[in-house]
DNA sequence: TTGAAAGCGCTAACAT
DNA sequence: ATGTTAGCGCTTTCAA
């Protein structure tokens, strides 16, 4: 692992002719060096294909243009498209951006929030609120400056940019209701670590508790996120002897998993039980019946949380949480509740 | 954007009474130091919220531990689990991974590699082998270690860890013939400056022309990778006066685009048209009719590629590209063609 | 407009 | 087992 050979800037000075000062004036700040001076700089740069040295660059100038961010996991279609957005927010600054993934483990969250912060990382962003105190005490004896996002706290403390997951499962779970279910299940994710998770339960939970008509839960599995284990849980919901006539899930990948294990077993949605989801991503157009869901405008997310780390990067006027609205999308998954023939 | 007040290892090093040299050694070689100063030490940067400085190490020690990967973009189910695989591995041996998109665009894909060169990555990712001569011959002057994944090619120049497209192609398409489909219609995903889509082409013209008993192409339309862009596809293709039997699609997300607005249109798949994709994504088993595509290992695929970028960094005994096998997975939305009842 | 030189934080060779 | 010290490649005064 050696980064032996790389050309320097001082390979280059002698390539040109001048000294290692005036090619970083070139580089950086190119009108204060003479165009003839700069044109024969910029051959030898190409001739010898240098980039400056990272860590050079940082020790000399203690800038870094560089923010990283911390998601659960990668290969989850809730958070691609918004970190997609965030990205080209910053890149269009001049910023890039570093993703290290935590897999839903807050210790391991720390350990790459301070891999992050090792490797230059100007500022953060972070999914979710539920942390262990150790690394909020880090965050803050850092002085590290960073955004929360896919959440919502109406807080002094801490920066949000994203949406309410308890008020976007509590109206979703009212919508359900007025449809007239009132024996409902929820297939949530797991809600160790998880806030958001763990708030879309609440949400469900208070909707149903408020309901004067005799509306209860019958169940709450949790499910890791997949596609199979949205379908094991849909069995393990519709095996016990207390039916629901919905089942809200936490997100649309569960849904979807309930969804094909229920056509699968000769159950229809929604004649036999309705289904709901949450995120409203590819899949819930694509599943048959269309999942009603819950929408999160992740694009417009992204970019707002980038811009917002921006601004508390170069200490503008003071930044204030943000609270993206949801939206529910209305499809054909769920369904007034029908006398079951069995 | 300053990192102004972090911590030093000069202010570790007073906080515990011992020098910078052997703070050094408790943090990368503990063995190295006695236990008590090793605790003594490590209170200090607790405290302290001591983390290091990247640049100063990379300077110091040649070293970064820092690889790239570079992803045509971040919002595609496509690369997500493959690369969080990638990711994993390099964890287990302590590599951190930088990830960039190039957005599609081979020109942004160099800007990239730079980029990552100057943030210190040791090696790289990267997707399929189209870029510029511009691109490879800075990769060859730097002489960067990298590999290039989720395409495959038998030459010896580069190391290759994926799969070939063109074969694939060319496998799907013998089945769909095999079907007895004779007129065939492909959504391509956008062939320039990606070279995997242009090989699932090739794979498929190849299979066609070599049918002796009157198979030919309908039409070929090239689609970003949407849902709605599948589905517009699937218009443009049956407006035609000219209709195929069966659609073979570049990737699942143009297929479920396109089986979607076969359902809204009425249009039975696979009774009046069958429809074909590749990746074989969580949407491929949820769509209805499920969609017969093209499994890809892709876990399989993100874990050798970063095994053998390992070997690569630590200049291990020769390693040679590997063909990851792909797989027909057969679900319904294939089937032999009926006499069309319009 | 350009050059000389100090020093950013760290590691590693050498000393003790 | 621990300390001393010389750079690593770059930016940035200060001087010319």
């Amino acid at each position: 692992m050696k980064n032996t050979g790389s050309p320097t800037l001082e390979d280059v000075a002698e390539a040109a002719g001048v000294s290692t000062a005036t090619i970083s004036r070139a580089l950086n700040d190119p009108d204060k060096v003479a165009k003839e001076t700069r044109e024969r700089i910029q051959k030898a740069v190409d001739r010898l294909g240098y980039t400056p040295n990272f860590g050079g660059r940082v020790l000399a100038s203690n800038r870094t243009n560089t923010v990283g961010a911390i998601i659960p996991s990668m290969a989850n279609a809730m958070f691609a498209s918004g970190l997609q957005a965030f990205q080209e927010v910053l890149a269009e600054s001049g910023v890039t951006l570093l993703v290290a993934s935590s897999g839903y483990d807050t210790e391991h969250e720390f350990r790459q929030i301070r891999s992050l912060m090792t490797h230059g990382a100007d500022g953060l962003l972070l999914i979710g609120d539920e942390r262990p105190q150790k690394t909020k005490d880090f965050l803050a004896l850092r002085k590290i400056p960073y955004v929360i996002s896919w959440c919502y706290r109406n807080t002094p403390d801490g920066l949000y940019v994203g949406f309410d997951n308890e008020k976007a499962a509590y109206k979703l779970t009212n919508r359900v209701l007025e449809f007239g279910h009132r024996d409902i299940a929820m297939i949530a994710g797991i809600s160790k670590g998880n806030d958001r998770a763990r708030n879309r339960i609440e949400g469900v939970s208070r909707a149903v508790r408020e309901n004067t008509d005799g509306a209860r839960l019958t169940k709450i599995v949790e499910a890791r996120y997949r596609l199979e284990n949205g379908a094991e849980a849909f069995d393990e919901i519709m095996s016990a002897s207390d039916l629901p006539t919905a089942i809200i899930c936490g997100n649309d990948v569960l849904a979807a998993g309930a969804i094909v294990r229920a056509r699968k077993k000769g159950a229809r949605v929604p004649d036999d039980v309705s289904i709901t989801g949450f995120d409203d991503i590819g899949l819930a157009s694509v599943v048959e019946p269309g999942l009603t869901t819950v929408r999160v405008p992740q694009i417009e997310m992204g970019q707002e949380a980038a811009r917002q780390l921006l601004r508390l990067l170069s200490n503008q006027p003071a930044t204030s949480s943000i609270e993206i609205e949801t939206e529910l999308v209305m499809r054909d998954s769920l369904a007034a509740p029908k006398a079951l023939a069995v």
